[in-house]
DNA sequence: CTGTTAGCGCCTTCAG
DNA sequence: CTGAAGGCGCTAACAG
């Protein structure tokens, strides 16, 4: 009792208690076969009762293998990543991988640059969101043969392995909702463009299925902060200001849209009277709007399983498949109704 | 080129093309002195060009010291956990530390368990959210003698130093609020009691405002799912089926106060005339609300950034102080009003 | 200012 | 089934 900051118990102490050689505990430990079952409870129960937590980065050098990832993405401000990153995260840790991540703001030489300093810690795998990345960080991930996985988009050409959302195939199943509705004024509020691929490819999915019905490009409006509910507020305001060009509103994500929704009633429109309303996503905000709101629902939770799952299979020796899509769900909604 | 997975250079790869021993390598890349300035100059652009990286398994194991922080936060499907996250985070990383988070979803066990996981990695400090743990992790913390900072909430004997809000107070400047409006029967909606300390603290510094007042304390529903919208609604409609017993109802955050609003309006209440609401947090959204949500605002990005200031003082050998309480913004809103 | 020596705690490899 | 030797990449601590 008392133990006065004594540094944790090593493999020697165990042995040394245990009156056996370091290697038989570390093999004990490990669940590595070549040790009798009566030793190997024993000295398991020893180093219980020690409390004896193997040194991590001890077994990395050693070992010349981390059981750290590392996970990269864009922000934290919205349940998108908050729950892909939750389905995969629970996985990783009960196989034993400890994660660190990080948040890149959209900023590709950010994410490089973390990469860049995420080489310290010799991860065994890295999570990357998206396809798009500096190319210098491309060539260089491919080069180390190491697991990669691309989350939340796809590629047909992914640096190892990915699995996500046809965001392109998504942005066109919602349009042709709204299509089929009558519409055919089409306006985009959502990053500018070049900042988000995921968002620039739903936009031309959108554009495309409106072009396909012989109506206009969507004029797109650029909003700065992705996350924030103000975000679609500025940008519908700025909408109401070219005046009623438009009969329906794509908004890159859900709470966008809402900002844009309160906006425009506040306005005098009636939605979806007046103008329509489409999200994207289908957060739980927008089952206990007045209106549900019209939108496609990305299942997040069943990427960062599918992504987790993948991730350790790829660790274990057993290659995946390079590229998984799964599917959204459109949710009809009542902010977009039927053109008189 | 076409270095076929060559392992990453080391000290003595850039030592040896530098024509000096691994430790003048060591130190000039360290920034200690005992360096010239031309071969500190020639060293680092050596190793910028041959795209040398620390390892920083080998640094933990040789300096003892890990420049890895363990953060753990109950969940990540709110804004407020992960804005003091991305506060604190940036000061971090930019010291050269990693971070490895954890969610625990409000289990003390889980946090406890992760703690023992992350006791591998021999991190450099600890970040826990709010002041209540398990006392074996306590003790155990405390014995280390490693810094330890508890987020979100305070408490007059934290483990080492403590960076947050007095949840009491600010539940009781909100009620005080509510109260001098005119409202003397008041409902709370939160998790169930047990679950969530800082929700608690709230309802205490409400409940003992209005109990000053000469109100009942106020009833109290809990809801399981601590994030969603869906909670909110949930609360409000079990409230409903009560009967008008209550003029106003606090809600333990927006989120789930939006849900509750939602769901008293889609009932035919008239917010605020025929029920009060209030949430907690002042979150983004409350702010494009058609009206502007009652609320209190919390200051999450400072209580992150004064957090990972505080760290890195305590990691530099500076002892900050151990309680540093800041203090959240009464937001009036329009969703209580004055009775009549 | 620079180099040498001796580990950090574990794992791989090779002997018994 | 068990043990001994050597090294992973780096940094303290001590020489010069």
């Amino acid at each position: 009792m008392g133990r006065i900051r004594n540094r944790p118990p090593g493999l020697r102490e165990v042995a040394q208690r245990a009156g056996v050689s370091m290697m038989t505990v570390s093999r004990a430990l490990r669940g590595v076969d070549g040790v009798s079952s009566a030793t190997r409870a024993r000295i398991a129960a020893l180093a219980a009762d020690l409390g004896y937590v193997p040194d991590g980065h001890a077994r990395a050098l050693g070992a010349a293998d981390s059981r750290i990832i590392g996970i990269s993405v864009p922000n934290l401000f919205n349940d998108v990543f908050a729950q892909i990153l939750d389905g995969m995260r629970r996985t990783l840790e009960t196989a034993g991988y400890s994660s660190v991540v990080d948040t890149t703001d959209y900023d590709l030489s950010r994410e490089q640059a973390w990469c860049d300093r995420m080489a310290a810690w010799r991860p065994a795998a890295l999570v990357l969101t998206g396809c798009a990345h500096a190319p210098a960080l491309r060539e260089a991930l491919r080069a180390t043969g190491r697991p990669v996985v691309e989350l939340w988009d796809v590629s047909d050409d992914p640096i190892d392995v990915c699995v996500g959302l046809d965001h392109r195939a998504a942005g066109a199943a919602l349009a042709a909702h709204v299509v089929a509705l009558g519409h055919r004024r089409p306006a985009f509020v959502g990053p500018p463009e070049g900042v988000d691929p995921r968002a620039d490819a739903r936009f031309a999915g959108i554009a495309a299925t409106f072009a396909a019905a012989g109506a206009g490009a969507p004029g797109r409006v650029g909003v700065d902060d992705q996350s924030a509910f103000g975000a679609g507020a500025r940008g519908m305001t700025a909408l109401l200001a070219q005046g009623p060009r438009h009969d329906v509103v794509f908004f890159h994500n859900d709470n966008t849209a809402f900002g844009g929704l309160m906006t425009a009633e506040a306005a005098g429109l009636r939605v979806p009277e007046d103008i329509g309303i489409a999200g994207f996503n289908g957060l739980d905000l927008t089952r206990v709007m007045p209106r549900p709101l019209t939108t496609l629902k990305t299942p997040r939770r069943q990427i960062g399983l599918v992504a987790g799952q993948h991730l350790l299979a790829r660790l274990n020796g057993v290659r995946p498949p390079a590229r998984t899509v799964l599917a959204g769900r459109l949710v009809p909604g009542a902010t977009v109704a039927p053109q008189p």
